[in-house]
DNA sequence: GGAAAAACGTGTACCGGTCTACGGCGTATC
DNA sequence: GATACGCCGTAGACCGGTACACGTTTTTCC
């Protein structure tokens, strides 16, 4: 028997609700889109036509256009669940307005954020949010100046795009005198070496150099004992493993991130260690998971929530026209937990 | 100083390659989609033209015609952990064809949900991927008639959609045997009921199903106590409470899922008890986090990369025509950590 | 060697919206 | 009463691709 194919049902479009109320696509259109010029009673009957049909535009053709209505946001990777705060505030934010925020994994390699910003670029979205991302500040810097763009934690401030960082100079100085003001000298550090070299103002650059100047200043630079890994679990991992075969074994360790200090947790369990007895860890984030009271790990907190909404509000600003860039600093504070305690 | 608009630069179109090779728009595009009927030379020209001029077709306008290359991705919210390794499996498996995957957030509710999916709709996504859709049956074929679509997470298989699921039978007994041949007696379960009462066949059900199913198997019929609050850190905690207050307390407990027994552990820490000298505790979905040294949870462990690549399989085999449908079902298997023990 | 078939390139309608230009009509202005 | 103007609705070009129909050239085959 021969297999009927589902018939598929023609999406209505345009053209049918402009025939169904019997006026023109132009006025539908301008109804649709609020624009000057339209009579109630035009107002009425087209909306009624809307709702009697189900009739949805479709951004592919308001796109080719107009504006897609869409808010493109690149992320490493989901799961990190920070990003997920911030989406919640970006989505939060866009409820009120016609606009569609989707998302897009670019990976941790330079070619795949590429390929991941290039696709959305290609789907002609309105506004992008960058989360940490990877790519050059030229190639940055040109995006921005055809999409109206947000930065989201990286510290390289540009006339062409807007930028929301959490203060990460006064977050890592909180963790680094918390630690000091116990008793700490021997502290050590695991940061992340992203691949650009060059990007000198990249948020764990800032944390690192945070963490030296305050040793430094404490008279400590002898004891600054830093693991270039990454700010992932394993690079914590590694990170720990690294800093407790040295000479002298650090009696506090300070993660980059928070995901970077469970790898620290885990490298200590492995060797024996308990924390904060024999080595005291903070982390940076304020995860959720750091919260958990298996882990109760003393970090920052920035609020996720807060930077996401901003960013849905500056980018639907720069949508409206606005050119002059904005910079907006979320300042952390340092929440205390048992991960951390006096050296005995 | 008046200010200079920022001059947009026009992006190249197929017609400005097509200039630039001197040939027509059809055989450029004709070329882009490997068509038939394009001689080498012509190939190599057209190539040519797209690298000098930097040309990147645009997805808006393709789909208005074709096809957006583009696979939809609903899920109730990022910064699941479970849902992130789906990801990581689909991405892989688009890697190599010409799609990219765009991720949206459902929420939790109903309605967020729709929205959500309507937008991925509006934007002619090729195919979609929903995981743990919250969308009532009818609704769900409906659009899965129309696109081609993956439901991952769901038990209710129609002809029209493919599905993807754990066997969360075989799971949940592998936990409870676990347990009941620990010495077990007193086993409760937290569980999630959703909105729809109807779906009786979703995911939480079945695991509830089968708990209670081992149980009687087991004599343990009296034993059975159930709470009901939702797959979250904070159903786990609350559900865990609820079950601590009843008369005779349980020595173990089964959580439908990780992130609800990461919410038991802070209920049972907070409650003095300690795991699993006093009471035993199981997950299921094994998270990262459930491989943590500081949680060491026993749990089930199901291939979310592997799922995902299913999932992407599935989608394009979708896209290029097959309509006869496919239940791809991934064996799970327990993986024993310190958070289970004989009952004292 | 000639007809048929295959290979290749082009012209152009079309997808579903947006937006500009314009025309008709009612009202205010002088 | 003629002119100007604001308001409202429409016609139709346009966005950037795709795909079909068609013409021309090359190859195949008897």
């Amino acid at each position: 028997m021969p297999m009927v194919a589902p018939e598929r049902r023609r999406r209505v479009t345009i053209s049918d609700v402009a025939k169904h109320a019997g006026v023109s696509k132009a006025a539908v259109s301008k109804v649709i889109r609020n624009d000057y010029g339209v009579s109630d009673a035009m107002r009425d009957r087209v909306g009624r036509a809307i709702d009697e049909l189900g009739y949805r535009p479709q951004a592919a053709a308001r796109a080719l256009r107009g504006r897609a209505f869409t808010i493109g946001v690149l992320m490493r990777h989901i799961g990190i669940p920070f990003y997920a705060e911030i989406m919640t505030g970006l989505v939060d934010q866009l409820a009120e307005s016609d606009y569609q925020a989707i998302m897009i994994q670019g990976g941790t390699l330079d070619k795949t954020e590429k390929r991941a910003l290039d696709a959305l670029i290609d789907r002609q979205v309105d506004g992008i949010l960058m989360i940490a991302p990877l790519v050059g500040r030229t190639q940055l810097e040109q995006v921005a100046r055809e999409f109206p763009t947000v930065v989201l934690g990286r510290h390289d401030s540009s006339p062409v795009y807007d930028l929301i960082v959490d203060d990460d100079r006064v977050g890592s100085e909180l963790v680094m005198e918390h630690l000091i003001t116990l008793g700490h000298r021997r502290i050590g550090h695991i940061t992340f070496q992203q691949e650009h070299g060059r990007a000198a103002d990249q948020m764990p650059r800032i944390r690192a150099e945070t963490y030296e100047r305050v040793m430094r200043d404490h008279g400590l630079a002898d004891e600054i004992a830093v693991a270039v890994t990454s700010y992932s679990e394993e690079g914590g991992y590694d990170g720990a493993r690294e800093l407790l075969s040295r000479d002298s074994r650090p009696t506090a360790i300070f993660a980059g991130s928070d995901e970077a200090a469970l790898g620290v947790l885990a490298a200590l369990h492995e060797a024996g260690l308990s924390v904060p007895d024999d080595v005291s860890v903070a982390g940076y984030d304020n995860t959720r998971l750091a919260a958990h009271p298996n882990i109760a790990l003393t970090t920052v907190n920035q609020d996720g929530v807060v930077m996401g909404r901003m960013a849905g509000r500056l980018l639907l600003e720069r949508i409206e026209g606005r050119t002059s860039p904005v910079h907006f600093s979320v300042i952390p504070s340092l929440v205390v937990r048992r991960s951390t305690a006096a050296p005995r």
